[in-house]
DNA sequence: ATAAATAATTGATATTATTCAATATTTCGA
DNA sequence: TCGAAATATTGAATAATATCAATTATTTAT
């Protein structure tokens, strides 16, 4: 994020989730009362997975890396969030803790909103808890295709997969690599960080991926895309 | 199931779910008109992963297993299903296919609910809406521990896992277990048959579980939450 | 600009888990 | 009830992957 002047009024905001646009102005001057906007700097977290979830997190502006973490201090990153997503949208309901960890990968404006308003918000307007619904719909695909790729694909399909994923346009790409670590693409894919680094450079004497510094350029997408098919 | 003369009525439907307790009269009414319920046999296929999905389906009786399959021919179990339960929930919105595949347990009374009308009564009623939300927090919950699991655990560790959810009050285990092959409890754990076999007879072995037929009953379950533990 | 800390890389080895093969057991239909 | 088919079990060989150790490159803080 470049830009801290932003306004920091829902009613006008530039920033929002497809949800927010089901709310009638009432709804957004009441749900602008229950929050309080946050700037993290790059490298801090944002939310913690076991720690007392308050309130549910946006993403006003910003960039974010989400994980699991597991007790042998290993870590599971489970996607990238950009601005306009929201962050432990799951903690409104059900036990009252974080899933799991975010932290900022750049410096990012995050809205924090009280969960009991978003609550009333569910249960008063259908249209806004549908388009949260739409959200678990997809929400749910990824995480299954995150199921397959570590139940059945073995070193090179699951990197493949992390590769597809974090060169995907919807990133920019040179900004995104540049903030990530051999460690982080070994966590996307759940092997070590040593096996991710060999893996990568066979990609790259193959001529499948082009390793520029920190970032990494799919090549030939079609014969990543057989390897993460193949498994 | 046993009782096939169960009313298919569903405002007198004793098997629904929290949700539908929140429909008002008329909704349901409308819900009844909207459905159709259909008898599968042990065995049966309900939903295929990747057919279209015209419906969503609810268990008015039954058990069912969900599972995602692989190209490579190989499944991975997601969890048993019960009465009171929706299958395919998240083909409501989003693509038109259903995202994994289902088979019955054993006889099983399916309602196959039209999903236009699933979604007019999600955007009419925010407190229906907000208990599928709640539903989904859960669900997310339950798949991040999957995730977990397959992603840091060994072998041990996720079938002690998979023992553990199988082994659960919630079921009846001696009927469950007689209905799941080692194969089926393999591929909760993604191990090979072989694998799973071997580690369930090291169990036995430590006197952690005991081996009855087909059931299977934990004797140390403080032991084998240790092994989950310690993955 | 430089030293210290951190991250990336590579090779050798040890561990983990699958596959293949052979045998035993159970289930199921005629 | 019998025999075929499916499922379960066990062992040995092989493959996949992590770990450990050493080295090089990069980043960061002074």
């Amino acid at each position: 994020m470049n830009d801290f002047t932003e306004s920091t009024n829902c009613l006008d905001c530039t920033k929002s989730s497809a949800c927010f646009k089901k709310l009638i102005p009432s709804e957004l001057e009441f749900i602008n009362q229950k929050k309080t906007q946050i700037l993290y700097k790059k490298g801090e977290t944002i939310c913690k997975q076991g720690a007392f979830s308050s309130y549910v997190l946006f993403i006003s502006d910003g960039l974010v890396k989400l994980y699991l973490e597991s007790p042998n201090n290993k870590n599971i990153n489970i996607k990238i969030l950009k601005t306009s997503e929201f962050i432990g949208l799951s903690s409104i309901y059900g036990e009252n803790i974080y899933n799991y960890s975010a932290v900022a990968l750049e410096d990012s404006s995050i809205c924090l909103i009280e969960k009991e308003s978003l609550r009333k918000l569910l249960n008063d307007n259908g249209n806004f808890a549908s388009e949260i619904i739409k959200w678990y719909c997809a929400n749910e695909k990824q995480l299954f295709n995150k199921i397959k790729s570590l139940g059945h694909k073995q070193m090179h399909g699951r990197l493949a997969d992390t590769l597809l994923y974090l060169c995907d346009e919807s990133f920019n790409q040179k900004e995104l690599f540049s903030k990530l670590s051999r460690q982080d693409i070994a966590d996307f894919s759940c092997i070590s960080t040593e096996s991710a680094v060999r893996l990568l450079a066979e990609l790259k004497n193959e001529g499948i991926i082009k390793l520029e510094g920190k970032h990494i350029r799919i090549i030939d997408k079609a014969r990543l895309i057989e390897i993460s098919k193949k498994g």
